[in-house]
DNA sequence: ATTATCTATAGATCTATAGATAATGC
DNA sequence: ATTATCTATAGATCTATAGATAATGC
């Protein structure tokens, strides 16, 4: 039964992962231990031995999916050095992205469960934000002094409200007009 | 045991009251219904001779809460004819909002969990967005033409983005400079 | 007679722990 | 000897239902 250390840290990434995408589905408290552990190929027994609790697990799973989503953000921006913020846009302000409810964006797939957590939750999503936030400033960073870091912060605010509003909609029409006045806005914001 | 009608009906509007400010503190699933029946002083079993389901009760519960962010939005429009818009963002992007996790933006408190929800708890957010877009089309009118539409869904965007954001970091200082980038952004596409 | 609310409970699920098992690591 | 994972379970909680109670409404 017991397996190698080497493998035992691969389970706890595996865990981490997995969680990292079905609490973004399905809510922090919208799925249990048992089914988190079997969709990592483990039974919950094995969970206190790689966690404190669910809210540690919580917390390291919610700084795997920022982390994820930061590196389709850099992605996504090198595909065209002539217009870095274009294909952004283009990929997070997308229908595409609207129905990606398990891997999509962390911070609207969580933001309202993330606010009523403890503090290593929020400092996750807080280091996370921070990484986005340093991204978007590089991309807007043709803007001289400090300006563009109260530009950047004012685009992820729009996109991240955008995406949300966007989700929480029946009418398709609605939820793309959401998306394409932000992508407007974002490119106004950026070159004012 | 039983009560009169009218008293009934008054009930089950405590309970939509009750669920709607429980609902935004603790997340849909966050809070059962035996808390939330006792909250409104009465006991489980009364639940479901008032509602069909836990959904239905999420449904108009999140009629409510929008409903009385609605309010919340025309009555501070109105405490300033000279610039309506000022008070209205002078709240919502405040950091006493941001602690108001009872009572505060509903879309906000929400949003993530209406997301993973069904088309009632999705048409009640859908119903209540639409008129706070009402009211933004109101405050930002002075610009002719269509592009006032956009105008107000990249301001709901914005100011929901921003609020979110402030709510899910510990830094004090980098939330408040989510709400003051925001507030100052905010005129800026009013004023464009 | 009807019915709004109550008490009680079914059956499922939740987080967390305890002890057994079997393989690793020294 | 240590320990990663397993099975099993404690104890609490969840949604939903059943049947009793007592007041309303006809």
């Amino acid at each position: 039964m017991r397996v190698s250390r080497v493998q035992a840290e691969e389970n706890r990434q595996t865990v981490i992962n997995v969680a990292s995408r079905l609490f973004r589905e399905h809510g922090f408290d919208g799925i249990g231990l048992k089914d988190l552990m079997e969709a990592a190929g483990l039974t919950q027994g094995a969970f206190y031995k790689q966690f404190a609790s669910k809210e540690d697990l919580a917390a390291q799973a919610s700084s795997r999916a920022l982390e994820s989503a930061y590196c389709r953000w850099t992605t996504a921006a090198a595909a065209n050095p002539e217009d870095p913020l274009g294909p952004v846009i283009g990929f997070y302000l997308s229908a595409g992205h609207r129905e990606e409810k398990t891997d999509g964006c962390p911070i609207v797939a969580l933001g309202s469960d993330a606010a009523r957590h403890g503090v290593a939750v929020k400092a996750s999503f807080e280091a996370g934000i921070r990484t986005h936030l340093e991204v978007l400033e590089r991309l807007i960073s043709e803007t001289r002094g400090e300006e563009f870091k109260s530009k950047a912060m004012a685009v992820l605010s729009l996109m991240v409200g955008a995406l949300t509003l966007s989700r929480v909609v029946n009418d398709p029409d609605l939820a793309q007009a959401f998306l394409d006045t932000a992508a407007a806005q974002v490119r106004n914001i950026a070159a004012a």
